[in-house]
DNA sequence: AACTTACTTTACGTTAACGTAAAGTGAAGA
DNA sequence: TCTTCACTTTACGTTAACGTAAAGTAAGTT
């Protein structure tokens, strides 16, 4: 089965290579029930919706979230009228996540902290020895 | 066994406290070469360079760092002097996982751009009907 | 008819980073 | 002495997110 038809139909080899992801993948987010593509036949057929779905839950990923946190965070995309219970829940979720970037660029910031001073220390040891030579004398 | 000396010598409790792990992960953790406690009898007593390794550690964890990953990187904070090879891995990491971070920051910012839009799209879904009132006649 | 291609389903395997018993030890306190 | 603590070791269990056969099918190609 080549290339569906021009638009808003696609293959799972057509997905997969898209996002650069394996089929195996797409067939567990549905086994999970991220995905409902219909079929044709046994084979998967998925819309432009299933398309985008497959977006946001690499995004989600992308982000660090779980496959369950997709699957909350997407159920939202869906419905076509979110409540506001169900937004709320994305802020917080967002926000989480917000909170999780910024403590990772603290940690890293930390690192390159160290790391600096590490190399004026290193440089220093480097240098000191040579600038009062005692033991190259004599070569 | 309560707390060791006032300075530089902690319990496997100690420790787990102040960094809020369990002992099983310092064990853990010591199994992986990662640490290496002197021995009180079969107790563990760990030092403050113990316990700044296993700072660092963490601190690669909060990174996204695995312990292999953190393995190589921390094996440059002991020998004292270490050489450019390594320095020059540690940098790689640093710029790969920086990189993770701005990635994943856009990740969190198309969220935030999908949600804005859909908040306007909401709002305006809510408002229009109300505007032209057209099935609200007879109540 | 034989072959290839693009799929399918079923199902067991893998990895990381610990969790969680289970059973035992040594020292301190009642 | 008995109990309690704070530890120990050994070892199997867990979870997420797929990987990886194995075996089969439907449609098109040579």
């Amino acid at each position: 089965m080549k290339s569906g038809g021009s638009r808003g139909s696609y293959s799972i080899t057509d997905l997969s290579r898209e996002f650069s992801v394996t089929p195996r993948t797409l067939r567990f987010y549905e086994e999970k029930g991220l995905l409902n593509p219909k079929r044709s036949g046994k084979n998967r057929i998925y819309s432009a919706g299933d398309r985008t779905r497959l977006r946001l839950i690499l995004r989600g990923r992308q982000l660090g979230l779980s496959l369950e946190e997709s699957s909350e965070v997407i159920g939202l995309y869906a419905p076509g009228t979110p409540n506001h219970e169900q937004l709320h829940l994305l802020l917080q979720k967002i926000e989480e996540k917000r909170r999780q970037l910024v403590s990772q660029r603290e940690a890293l910031d930390a690192m390159l902290g160290d790391l600096d001073r590490w190399q004026t220390n290193f440089e220093a040891a480097l240098k000191a020895p040579v600038a009062n030579h005692q033991w190259r004398q004599k070569v």
